[in-house]
This record gives structure tokens, C-alpha cells and sequence, in this order.
RNA sequence: GGCGCUAUCGUCUAGGGGUUAGGACGUGAGAUUCUCAAUCUCAAAACCCGGGUUCGAUUCCCGGUAGCGCUACCA
């Protein structure tokens, strides 16, 4: 397994893992598969400060519930800090790399200046060429200090970027950043570049944003004699301003569309497409033929919109044709955490509680409306609402139409869709009505809504004593509220 | 500001020196109908601008513009 292809997903637990790093990670699931390699997850959490120890939690449960399994890791760059002193200590040996004693505030200061002068800032250098003598010196006065990197003043820095072909920097542009802070940390560019190495990262598939420090881990690489790993940057996700997704976006983070009730695969696919287009073109691709097809020359070099009409569309498509034996248990925990409970609502008969779902299944667009618009189905616990009883319950005659079709339903033989209709029609018949305004009356009785399921169906599934229950209930409030 | 990257319908994108510039989401219209979905049909909707190369550029080159990224002792 010498030339194993190995890639990493290195997310910071600053956060929760949002919609550009699940992508991220994504193709790197993608990219190892389709090569039969290896996926490592890190998680780079060196700045102490800023890193939470519960969003690594939440990152690598937004992970699993994607399907987006490693095979490597979790490594914690916070256990492997001796690695990177080594390797800094490494770069200074080799005269790559260098104390600095100007402190923060006094390089704030001078950016501040620059600034103010309209001069572009990039570190002096002020202590590059420092004596040995003065170096020790500044020790002995129990300076602190930080380890910068020795840029190459001369030349530039090619690579050849997977996604975006052939791009050089020239090094003059790059400045001596700092590998080790003052308190002895890593800063990012160290801890990338030793891990990578270090783990035999082959390919880094990362975020276009990176796309600028690629040449400085490229001359780190070059200063430590290792060999270059390959280079493969994601055009961003941006958000419907064409900004940066943040926040102020609204849902961002994966956990956020599992609480609207997105589907996990749906959330896959739709994340997929943003970037790439899978050979053929089609939409609705399954993991094994994304896997199959996934190619990293394929990506785009734009930047993507985030469109949640699309996500949402994608996600009802995957509601509308996923088999019902694999609906019905993520539709009972759906239920479940709104206190409902299909298989109690139906006296134990699976089948009808399957049926009931069924109903609701081309119309659902998130996992969520199982509970919410299709309540009625699952509870007697349920709220007529304003809109729907105004605009369907309007007729002075629909409370005795009601009652009547509780009487007739009740009566009748049989009871399925088809007969619920037919006495349905033909008590309209009879009281030269339309059908439709017994139906939807009925439905707003059985439902509380304007907008639900066919009513004969609903009616079936609902059962007898049930349906008469609602009707008559629904003739008494629609009595009550137009004698008040 | 400096440096870099990018640029096809509103959005995701296909395509590529000669095409009616294709698809998907969304939007509009219609069919169906018990509401809403689903389904089917149809429609509107794009090559950022300016130069060059060429018989011919949306496609190749250059410039501009715009957007984004980087410009931290963040990652």
C-alpha cells in the first residue's frame, strides 16, 4: 500500500460543520473511494481559544448522519504539538526559518501605519537578518518570541492545481509568516504542512480560500526536502448575495437542514452537485454512482450559490421515492419527537399507520411535515385553521350536510375509499349540492386544513369511528361559530 | 490598496471557432382534479463589456469591469 492515495478533512472545531465544509469532506469521501484510498479526519484545533471541544462532537455527528465515514482519525492536532516543535525546530536548524521579537502590538502598529499610507503591508523582515549575538542577547532580556518562516526573496512558486490547472505566485508577494507563536503554538501553516507530511497526505482537497497559501506550504515542503503533495481546491459556497455563506444566511450548518427535516442523502446528493456535474448529467444520483464517477477535473472553477428551493426540491424527491419499509422508521422518529406516535394513533395496525404515511408522501417536502401539515393523520390533537374554516365552512347549510354524511357514512356497509365517496356524491346528489362542497368542508372537519390528502383516502385510513367522530364534531363547532 | 482566482438563463450547470446555446431548480400558462401535491404539455429566461486573432467568435488571446479569496502570533 505504498502508493495509496490518502486525503484528509481537517475542519477546526470553531463551529458547526456547515454546508462548505460537509462538500468539502464530501469530495474528499468521494475522491477516496473512487481511488481506493484513504480518508482521514483531523481536527485542527490549535487555536485554543477559539476551539470548542463539543463542535468536534457536533462536526463528526453531522459526519455520520451524512454517511461520511473515515477511515483514519479522528487525530487531534492539539495531541501532536511535539511533532510540529520538531519540525520547527527542523526549519530553524536548516536556516529556513527564524526568531522574530516584534510583538504583536508592535506589528499591529506598523500595519496600522502602512495602512494609513495606503502602502500594502507584508512584515518587514525586521528581525530576519538578525546576529546571532543579537538573537541571544533579546533571549537573555527574556524576549519572547515567535519562529518565522525564511520566504525565498527571488523567483516564484508554481504548482499545478488539480481543479484550476497551472498557477504561479511570486515569492516577493509572500511574507515571512510565523510557524511557531511566541507561546510556543503552531500556527495553521506549520500544523497543515507536518501533518500532511507526516501522514502521507497525497492528495489535499481543500476549499478554493486556501488557494493562496498554497505556495507557502508548497515552500515548506521544498525547504524540508519532502516531496509536494498533490494540490485540488473547491470553488466556495456562497450565499444567494453571492457573499460568503455566514450566518446571517440563515441555515448554514448541516444540523440545521436535519432539524427542517432534510433527508441525509438528499442533503448528499444536492451538495455533490454544487461544484460538479457527474458524467451524463443526471440529478438524482445515488453514493455508489457518485462514487463510481466522482472526478476531481470535472469540478468547477466558480463559485456556487446555495439555493435552498433546489435542496428542498431534491429533498421531496427523495421523500416521494424512497420505499415505504425505509420512509416508515424515519418518519416514527420524525413523529416521535413531536410526542406522536403513528403505531398507538392506529391501534397497533402497522399497515394502515404505513398507509397514512403513504398519503402524505408526494405531498411532504421535508421529513418535518409528517408531524406538522400531516398531524390530523397521526392525533386527534389537532387546531382547525382560520383560513380553511372561513373559506370552507362558509354555507349556513354545512352543518346539517355534515351530520348527515356522519349518519350515511356510519350506516353504510362498507367502508373504503371508493364507498366513502360514492355516499359522499350521492348525498349531494340528493341535496343538489356539489360534491366538492361536502368535500372540502370534510376535509377541513377531518383535518382541520384547507390543504391535505385525497379525502377518501384519508377517510379509509382514518377508519369509521373516527371519521363520523370529526364530522360530527366539526358540524357542532361550525353551529357554534355562527350562532356567536 | 496589493496579489490571486473566476465570469453561459434569477440559481446550479452542459457545451464549445459555424448549434434553434442543452438540462435541472424556480417562475408563468394549460391539462387533470375534492384542496394541495404528484404527473404531463407548453412558455418566458443566459454566453459581463471592449479590443484583437479568424472567412466566422459566446468559445482562443489581451485589456477593462464585477464578484470572490488571501493579505493575522485565525484556520
Amino acid at each position: 500500500m505504498e502508493n495509496c492515495i490518502r486525503v484528509r478533512f481537517a475542519p477546526s472545531p470553531t463551529g458547526y460543520l456547515h454546508v462548505g465544509g460537509a462538500r468539502t469532506a464530501l469530495f474528499n469521501w468521494l475522491f477516496a473511494l473512487r481511488q481506493n484510498g484513504i480518508f482521514i479526519l483531523r481536527i485542527e484545533d490549535t487555536d485554543a481559544d477559539r476551539s470548542k471541544p463539543e463542535m468536534t462532537t457536533a462536526i463528526l455527528d453531522s459526519l455520520n448522519w451524512l454517511g461520511i465515514t473515515w477511515n483514519e482519525g479522528p487525530y487531534y492536532q492539539s495531541d501532536r504539538l511535539q511533532l510540529y516543535r520538531e519540525m520547527a525546530a527542523k526549519l530553524e536548524k536548516l536556516g529556513h526559518a527564524y526568531p522574530c521579537f516584534c510583538t504583536p502590538e508592535e506589528l499591529r502598529a506598523k500595519r496600522a501605519r502602512a495602512e494609513a499610507e495606503h502602502r500594502a503591508w507584508k512584515y518587514d523582515g525586521a528581525c530576519r537578518n538578525m546576529t546571532e549575538a543579537d538573537r541571544e542577547q533579546r533571549r537573555a532580556e527574556g524576549r519572547k518570541h515567535a519562529l518565522r518562516f525564511r520566504v525565498p526573496q527571488e523567483g516564484g512558486t508554481a504548482f499545478e492545481d488539480l481543479v484550476f490547472g497551472s498557477l504561479e505566485l511570486a515569492n516577493s508577494e509572500i511574507e515571512d509568516f510565523v510557524l511557531l507563536r511566541s507561546d510556543g503554538q503552531p500556527t495553521y501553516h506549520l500544523s497543515v504542512v507536518a501533518d500532511d507530511l507526516e501522514m502521507k497526505i497525497t492528495h489535499v482537497i481543500r476549499g478554493a480560500d486556501h488557494l493562496s497559501n498554497t505556495p507557502k506550504q508548497i515552500l515548506m515542503c521544498r525547504a524540508l526536502g519532502a516531496a509536494l503533495p498533490r494540490f485540488a481546491h473547491l470553488p466556495l459556497i456562497l450565499g444567494p448575495d453571492r457573499s460568503r455563506l455566514s450566518k446571517r444566511h440563515g441555515a448554514t450548518s448541516v444540523g440545521a437542514y436535519r432539524d427542517q427535516g432534510i433527508l441525509p442523502e438528499a442533503l448528499m446528493n444536492f451538495l455533490a452537485l454544487l461544484g460538479w456535474t457527474p458524467a451524463g448529467g443526471k440529478e438524482i444520483i445515488a453514493p455508489g454512482e457518485m462514487i463510481a464517477k466522482f472526478d476531481l477535473s470535472a469540478v468547477s472553477k466558480s463559485n456556487a450559490v446555495f439555493d435552498p428551493e433546489k435542496l428542498a426540491w431534491m429533498n421531496a424527491e427523495y421523500l416521494r421515492h424512497m420505499p415505504l419499509e425505509k420512509l416508515m422508521p424515519r418518519v416514527r422518529a420524525q413523529l416521535a419527537a413531536e410526542n406522536l406516535d403513528a403505531d398507538a394513533f392506529y391501534e397497533g395496525d402497522g399497515a394502515r399507520a404505513a398507509r397514512a404515511v403513504e398519503l402524505l408522501q408526494t405531498r411532504a417536502r421535508t421529513l418535518n411535515d409528517f408531524s406538522q401539515s400531516g398531524r390530523a393523520l397521526f392525533s386527534d390533537d389537532y387546531e382547525y385553521e382560520a383560513e380553511a374554516r372561513k373559506k370552507f365552512w362558509k354555507d349556513a347549510e354545512l352543518p346539517g350536510l355534515i351530520e348527515a354524511l356522519a349518519a350515511m357514512l356510519d350506516s353504510n356497509e362498507a367502508w373504503d375509499a371508493a364507498s366513502c365517496e360514492k355516499v359522499l356524491r350521492d348525498l349531494a346528489e340528493q341535496r343538489g349540492v356539489k360534491a366538492g362542497l361536502l368535500i372540502n368542508a370534510a376535509r377541513v372537519a377531518l383535518t382541520g386544513q384547507g390543504v391535505a390528502p385525497s379525502l377518501f383516502d384519508m377517510m379509509e385510513v382514518m377508519g369509521r369511528a373516527r371519521v363520523t367522530e370529526r364530522l360530527q364534531r366539526a358540524a357542532q363547532v361550525m353551529r357554534g361559530s355562527a350562532a356567536s
